[in-house]
DNA sequence: AAAACCAACGCAAACGTTTGCGTTCACGGG
DNA sequence: CCCGTGAACGCAAACGTTTGCGTTGGTTTT
């Protein structure tokens, strides 16, 4: 049970711990057989280093903490894992959790996250988190990044992709196979993402105003029952839209819900786009047409900049990375045009 | 950016190192007043505990590991959450990763965790590990914890549903619905939930014998695409199935998948039944007859299970928890009656 | 042969916290 | 007045590792 410490591999070769220590790294300090000698011993008796004793030393504990609203979303878990990739290159451990939407369990989170001395946190924000003081009190204290549900009221390194321009290409889309009457299935008012493909939303509805006749933004949850009920109330309307933009898949899944329930065919009577491209897009039927993000890589870019940022030490500026998106078009919003497969 | 320690608390009041340790527990060897003092001092600084100190002094972490094949499978992702829940509420904090279905990255993990000086582990084995090597070692090294995807050539803690039972009523269902021909769609042939699972079915067919015709059995593995091949080839004979049980939710997909591409209908010519009851089941259309485990308790227990082990010392013996599955009925094996919603 | 040097190693402090065992002081009892 | 007592606190070691600065020998230089 208890493990084997440098200073037993010193007694045992009748040696000081700090020649062990020295020995362990190579040190030209050391006598050539010497040092065999010791490592063999370490390799023969599993020897690894206590890494409390090196936090203790070093006061750092290479280890990150992540925070996401939810590992069920698939976009987190795939993010996750490219956390997980970038950081074990790079010598450290990861721990995460979610906040499950909630902003109190975020604030928690957080707080675990300091109990547990972690080098820097990645973070990607509750739905619900308006109150960032949990945050703000991070600032100059320990390096944070942002990701993917980021805000610019933190002076904090983001990674996010192109949402304007990705929502302006998701509802061009929708306008070009025939939508007039285009909804936004928005997240909360307050959310930067939810407002950042909102604009995007205008720009295209703008840029088409001609043909559309009717713009209208929904505010909704992520969690599809609540988008479901949203959707529903939305296209019980005399003039309800013919082209769904979703903030999310879960969320658009929920409106396609709502259209099967009331009878309304997908993709001819109501055309939909999600963002995100999660698996569950392409399973579905009507398949889903989304919008994909190169999730895996902005989970390791994140990583990166804040272990880059963790051993800069002080002198490291805020930076923003932005990636592009491509629109992959399914049933659900395909029209006219001889359907093929996917 | 330096945290607050002790012995800044101790500096600015003119007193020890220990009087404020021990006032910061409420010792009574300290005057009251003292106490007071440290206490409030300790608030208005912000002051934690250097959680490396303490591991370095105790000799343990209150951390746990947790290696699951993939959080994308939303069963492991609702499963973490348990452990979350109990690990936080016993003081306790969680790393988790992946194995990504992948024996070397599994052992890789196991041995991330050890270097992190976990006090314990968890874990869900990956499909293709048949090696248990890297497990076995732990024997009597440390607490162990297996679940869902268990072994039982190991002396460990295990926690899973009664897979046989479960299977065997899947199975019956099947043929009370009015399958003739039945085929369980497994996974590798060495894994104990498949095996238990394929148990069931051979039970289930056994008891009805007069009405099956049929019955076989066809390995697959868990992702998708392979599982669609599978299903695919099966499909493709003379004599194919009218009914098939899958071993999990992914594969009864896939599955569907290669019907749907074959022209079969659901659940008409081929009714199927899968395991976990995923939220995806509910969406996809037509909806996936599935079998529900209480994941959430399950990872609850098994953190229970596996702290209890840590905090008990040598004097544990391994435990087996056993829960209870809900076959819930949905589109994809609902015939002849008159077709209700979900 | 003395001085200088180098290779090879040991000593001890430091990181933050806990804890067994002092030490100090005031006070009460005899 | 002296001793005992107990309250309130300090000292120092320990956990495992690293690292600056010794301290040994022995070998080379002049």
């Amino acid at each position: 049970m208890a493990a084997v410490t440098i200073k037993d591999i010193a007694r045992l070769l009748n040696v000081s711990a700090s020649t062990v220590s020295r020995a362990l790294k190579g040190s030209p300090e050391i006598g050539r057989e010497t040092v065999a000698r010791v490592q063999e011993t370490a390799r023969r008796l599993n020897y690894r280093p206590n890494k409390a004793a090196l936090s203790l030393l070093n006061a750092r504990t290479r280890t990150i903490g992540v925070i996401v609203p939810n590992l069920g979303y698939h976009f987190f878990a795939r993010a996750l894992q490219g956390v997980e990739d970038e950081a074990r290159e790079r010598g450290y451990t990861v721990i995460a959790c979610q906040s499950l939407e909630a902003a109190e369990k975020e604030v928690r989170n957080v707080e675990d996250m300091r109990r547990s001395g972690v080098d820097g946190l990645l973070i990607s924000l509750a739905q619900h988190t308006r109150d960032l003081r949990h945050l703000k009190e991070l600032q100059g204290q320990m390096p944070v990044v942002m990701f993917d549900r980021v805000s610019d009221a933190l002076s904090f390194s983001r990674v996010f992709v192109n949402n304007v321009s990705a929502a302006f290409g998701a509802v061009e889309h929708l306008v070009k196979v025939g939508c007039r009457r285009i909804a936004y299935l928005a997240g909360p008012a307050d959310m930067m993402i939810s407002n950042h493909r909102m604009e995007g939303f205008r720009m295209a509805v703008a840029r088409h105003r001609r043909k559309v006749t009717d713009a209208r933004v929904v505010h909704t949850e992520f969690d599809q029952p609540t988008a479901m009920r949203s959707a529903m109330s939305m296209l019980r309307r005399k003039d309800r839209p013919d082209g769904i933009f979703a903030v999310s898949d879960r969320v658009a899944i929920g409106a396609m819900e709502a259209a099967r329930k009331m009878g309304i065919a997908i993709p001819d009577e109501l055309a939909i786009v999600g963002f995100n491209d999660e698996p569950i897009a392409s399973l579905i039927s009507p398949s889903l047409s989304s919008v994909r993000q190169p999730t895996l890589e902005m989970g390791r870019m994140s990583t990166r900049l804040l272990i880059d940022q963790i051993e800069a030490g002080e002198g490291f500026r805020p930076v923003i990375r932005t990636y592009m998106t491509r629109l992959i078009v399914r049933a659900s919003s395909r029209r006219g045009s001889k359907p093929s497969k996917t």
